[in-house]
DNA sequence: TAGTGGTCTAGACCACAGC
DNA sequence: CTGTGGTCTAGACCACTAT
């Protein structure tokens, strides 16, 4: 463990902000601004009893929750470490449409068909809580499951949140996966339509511009901005969402 | 509250079970065993504290995760109580559209075109579970928003679980909404699709049949049974699932 | 063996609800 | 006023991990 300081008390903090949710909001402070990545080991329970001057039991609450809502994993005799960045929802789970299809036992591959920086249009720009005409950069890929195409993903990103994404290697790394590392996942807004397929659209996916598509659109937010917006065009005769609860 | 018998330990519960998980067992299965409903008061801490003979601290973890699981509710000065039941979940939360509408201000009204018995084929037998050839229940509904068609509701149920489906005044009740009532909801899986829509559901809805449909397919559970099986058609030009993670 | 987390105790003070 | 839950303390014993 590194980068670990004396905690500093948040201006907004209400004096009478519970301990163990202080120390709550401390840790969880200390992952959303990058300072403890997934993995880090954190401050041990003494260690922090001792840092906020309290006993052992409200330290060991605070953690403890934090373990329950799956921001942090224990490890009894090692210590304590910030978890996996896991989205769970029934509809955030296809984030990553390569982990998917492998899964299944598919083969998956993609192919990047465009990738550049365009000045932003006003409903772009809107979409991303920036100012029109500024640089957001742009890619487009389709992604096959078996050789048969599956989705076209059109996304636009924040050069703020992930300044990096223009020289990555798409063939590598999927885009979603890229920005989950680049940039802590806050959360996520989504919509979910059914949609005749533009002829661009149904050319890479090779459908008849008659086929409904199954179209999933979704902004990602990460340090308190948004970081990406994504166009999921997916044919309805060879994809569905599936859940249960 | 009322019925409350000093805990048994359950015979099948290790001994190496920690205090405050046992205590965590005892009043869920007093909840599932329907001992405990709905609202009632339960003992309090003091009271468990002495029933489990243990430390008040201990009671207190064991209610307070159950508090967060959504399983009971504590009001200070006044007790704890058994929750009510929820579902929630980005997709389930869209199985009252009549409320739906309301809440967006807008006028929901829905016609009834079929309410019958029919016997279940060998596809529908194995959704919901039964012998094909066994009577279900079925019904056709369109719901609308402000006059125009929103939703067709085809749905099949289970005679085991809501005898009395065929009876409702469906004018006054959403077939949801008095199943929710008469069938407490266990769980439930669905599946989501883009499709074009059938010459009769095109009909109901009011579009060509050239116009995508955002099709919801949905399986509810209740007393470990199938209770009903649901398909829902969607206007793709006029209906869209949103939400947030 | 030293340090970690997992659990528990027997007190305590407080805010709030209901009588 | 009494009883409730909300929080906290300063210890304790144990199982487990790493060295």
């Amino acid at each position: 463990m590194l980068k670990y300081n004396t905690p500093t008390p948040n201006a907004t903090m209400n004096t009478d902000t519970p301990i163990f949710q202080r120390i709550k909001d401390h840790i969880t402070h200390q992952i959303e601004t990058g300072a403890w990545v997934e993995g880090d080991l954190i401050p041990s329970e003494m260690t922090l009893t001792k840092a906020f001057n309290t006993s052992r039991m409200t330290v060991n609450r605070a953690l403890r929750e934090l373990t329950a809502e799956l921001i942090l994993v224990r490890r009894q005799g090692a210590g304590t470490y910030v978890a996996a960045q896991k989205v769970q929802s029934t509809l955030v789970e296809i984030r990553n449409i390569a982990d998917e299809i492998t899964v299944r036992g598919h083969e998956h591959h993609a192919e990047l068909h465009r990738l550049e920086s365009v000045a932003a249009t006003d409903k772009l720009a809107a979409q991303l809580d920036i100012q029109a005409g500024q640089m957001v950069y742009h890619s487009t890929m389709v992604h096959f499951e078996n050789a048969i195409p599956i989705q076209v993903e059109e996304r636009w990103v924040n050069p703020a949140v992930a300044p990096d994404y223009l020289t990555q290697d798409f063939n590598q790394i999927t885009p979603n996966a890229y920005l989950m590392q680049a940039a802590p996942l806050q959360g996520m807004n989504y919509k979910l339509e059914a949609l005749l397929p533009t002829d661009a659209i149904a050319q890479m996916l090779r459908i008849p511009t008659s086929q409904p598509c199954l179209v999933l659109q979704r902004s990602t937010r990460s340090a308190n901005k948004v970081a990406s917006f994504a166009i999921m065009w997916h044919a309805g005769n060879r994809y569905r969402f599936v859940g249960s609860d």
